[in-house]
DNA sequence: TTGTAGGCGTTATCAA
DNA sequence: TTGATAACGCCTACAA
């Protein structure tokens, strides 16, 4: 089978290059007559834009990265792999296609932009993961190349779109669950203070509550959570802990066992692990979040640049299983 | 910042273009003295090979596509994503870019190859989760399109390379650790027959035990293994399960605690479930099979092609925990 | 060992 | 409304 280019279809539809071009890329520029003629052989010939070739026209590669975490396992790791699927399926539908890449830290991630910039022309990168002091989107500001976040900007000047979940609002929906059902004292497992997604979802329980709880602090894991969990069973018991992971929840369960407490236990993130045991939890919408993320790069992408930078804050939904 | 191509590495070194493109392409034909002196322009100018005017000279374009599974969530969905994980980490390291796409049936997916090779001339694809009468491998391979498949031609002929994990030998690995425990009436709870992995996994228990044991059968999933499990241990109960995924194993674990039997149990997959609750499992070497597939398509696309296509079986390791 | 000429497939510009 | 021409940045072939 031949190479099919725009010479091609040309000939055989008895116009030039350009018009075929044309017919491609404006459409109504075109006769409607010649424009029929032209799309019948691009069909018949399965004619393809090369997109190398406009690329190095246009500058513009239809390629959005997104960085992937390193080979890591864990119940969380999973959230942003689902994230990955739905911006994948969002871009396709976009005509945008998303390369990967991994990089080991902000400053080695930088590097990586560079190297993607100039070599491939990539068109735009979605963030993920953003933390107080991130250095990548001003790199990536002051060079003008337009990205997005998934994930606020934590600190930063709100120069740029962003699309997150409401997570205080997650743990606030869980604690009122377990308010409504009879339960009044009502414990926080979290991450040590510091990180914005953790002390928002700290933020949340305490809002719903009203006074403050016990509340026990542990890094992610299912150890950690035990631990923390043991301690604050045997001190001051809750009824019920609303926790900042499927981790620590796991962990919360297992140690009201142990010591043979009956115990109400929310995750946060709806892992797979929550589903199969049962646990309570609180599921993000991903799918949704990488969705807007690709609505908000067409808007940079396809000129309609808003003068200011777009926020989509969604809800997260609790979905309720055994645990309580 | 201008952009900086090779007539500006040209310029600065006081060379032709040529010359620069032979200390990038093939450095041994360039006097030694020139070819410092183009090396120190390109890292003072920062220069990089635009990918893609060297792809619409040579046709190639340092990009492998994989496919993503729709967004979509259960226990076993991550063990892909882990591949996809090692995947993009080897083969960064040799200079390629993973690119991603989704496709709905093996149809589908064709047709996702026709676009993908004309529009970005990607230099090769990596399929996963071959099966039975697979479609894909001959349409590529009478195109000649390089490619590996994570995962044998089943029944297919052999004339493509590919990585797979010895399913039969983790499972025959899983029963000899229970024989060695003691146990002797050791079942086995996988999927009905059919699906190559699926019969692969019960083949290894089979080969390990000598005699048959019992057998369970059911679609994957905690419950419908719960269900198949239920059934086992009350007609004829085994003291120790082998199951074809974890899924299928919690599924066991809950039968077996609610009919207060005492049941070993081993599955399959080492997924984040089976750490959290202390599953026992078989463990897929993903990583390295991603290294792998990536070493195999360098043969193919340095020019190094074996005349034969080159086949790795990796073996699974059994991870111990409470379970078993 | 280095330089020159030409073209990969597309689109922007401008003329017809 | 359509077509001719040039250019994007690079590499191959060939000449010097």
């Amino acid at each position: 089978m031949e190479k099919v280019t725009i010479a091609t279809v040309a000939q055989r539809a008895g116009v030039s290059r350009q018009t075929v071009s044309n017919v491609i890329n404006t459409p109504d520029v075109v006769r409607e007559e010649t424009r029929e003629r032209v799309r019948e052989a691009i069909s018949a010939l399965g004619y393809r834009v090369n997109q190398a070739a406009r690329q190095m026209r246009t500058g513009r590669s239809r390629l959005i990265a997104v960085r992937i975490e390193p080979a890591r396992d864990g119940i969380n790791g999973s959230v942003l792999d689902r994230f990955l699927h739905g911006l994948t399926d969002a871009a396709g539908l976009a005509g945008y296609r998303v390369m990967l890449y991994t990089a080991d830290g902000d400053d080695a991630e930088i590097a990586t932009y560079d190297e993607l910039l100039n070599a491939y022309d990539l068109d735009a990168f979605v963030l993920t993961s953003t933390h107080h002091g991130d250095p990548r989107t001003s790199w990536l500001a002051a060079r003008d190349v337009p990205f997005v976040t998934f994930g606020r900007p934590w600190g930063a000047p709100e120069t740029h779109s962003w699309v997150d979940i409401d997570n205080a609002a997650g743990t606030a929906a869980a604690t009122e669950h377990l308010l409504a059902a009879g339960h009044q004292r009502i414990g926080f497992l979290g991450w040590p203070a510091g990180s914005g997604v953790g002390d928002a979802r700290r933020e949340g329980w305490h809002r719903a509550l009203g006074p403050w709880g016990p509340v026990g602090e542990a890094t992610d894991g299912v150890e950690s959570g035990a631990v923390a969990a043991r301690k604050m069973l045997q001190n001051d018991p809750p009824t019920a802990i609303v926790c900042a992971s499927d981790s620590l929840a796991l962990g919360a369960l297992q140690a009201a066992r142990e010591l043979g407490r009956e115990c109400a236990v929310i995750g946060f993130d709806d892992t797979a692990v929550a589903r199969a045991i049962g646990l309570t939890s609180v599921s993000q919408p991903l799918a949704e979040a990488a969705g807007r993320c690709m609505d908000l790069l067409r808007e940079l992408l396809d000129g309609h640049a808003p003068s200011h930078p777009t926020n989509v804050l969604l809800p997260p939904s609790l979905v309720v299983r055994q645990t309580a």
